[in-house]
DNA sequence: AGAATATATGAACATCTGTTCATATGTACG
DNA sequence: CGTACATATGAACAGATGTTCATATATTCT
């Protein structure tokens, strides 16, 4: 408390700080922000949506495909559903997953364009 | 290994699990991408990036800004750091933060659109 | 209806992550 | 040189995350 209160009066750009909160988008939309980034951020994710990239597959595809178990596959498709960043079509038993919209094709360019400089 | 085996005379669609295993991108990348999402996928960096895109900023006023201790913004800052997404420049006790690059601000950009709609 | 297959789901568990607290580092200034 | 201040860092701890294993659901075929 008293340390931030002498920060305040020292150290801090008050009027900088005001504008940025102003321009800080709700808490609601850096949460939301936040849970897509994290659902990409893991490998096997990242391994689901770029093979869908190329086309559509069943779960047993991406199983063979991406070399782990179909549960854990299929535990991730849920949370990619969720997300509202992957869709499935029934074709009988078989279930065909493809990408829900081209922003994450977006997404991964920009994202390599950082990794890969 | 019974059952995938089964499932690979039945199931799979070899020819495209084959050709989407040509096209998936190295182990190192994946991880990589995956990296760097994940360190946007936490709302506290969310909301320090956000900030540092309208400027430059010192550790107290992003502290005051995002509303969390210094220590915990500190941590952050490392992380982001480590992925080239931040940089700083010292000026007598204070270090000035900025975004590395403007590839953060595309992706969150794409982001948002995929959020927001 | 019952067996077989493709996929989903819940619980359990080990690992990872983010924050806090205490302490260290680096810089300015008297 | 010692004090004050801005920031960094390490350890500890609670909560989240991803996988595995066992089981459930949905669909087809007989």
């Amino acid at each position: 408390m008293v340390e931030l209160d002498k920060c305040e009066i020292n150290c801090i750009h008050e009027e900088a700080v005001k504008a940025v909160r102003q321009a800080l988008f709700d808490e609601d939309v850096a949460a939301s922000l936040a849970e897509l980034f994290k659902a990409l951020g893991d490998p096997t994710r990242v391994k689901i949506l770029f093979s869908l990239m190329t086309r559509e597959l069943c779960v047993c595809d991406l199983t063979a495909v991406i070399g782990i178990s179909e549960s854990a596959v299929s535990h991730q498709l849920k949370i990619l559903r969720t997300l509202r960043l992957v869709k499935f079509r029934r074709e009988g038993k078989v279930l065909y997953y493809s990408l829900d919209d081209d922003h994450i094709e977006k997404l991964f360019a920009q994202g390599l364009e950082h990794v890969t400089e």
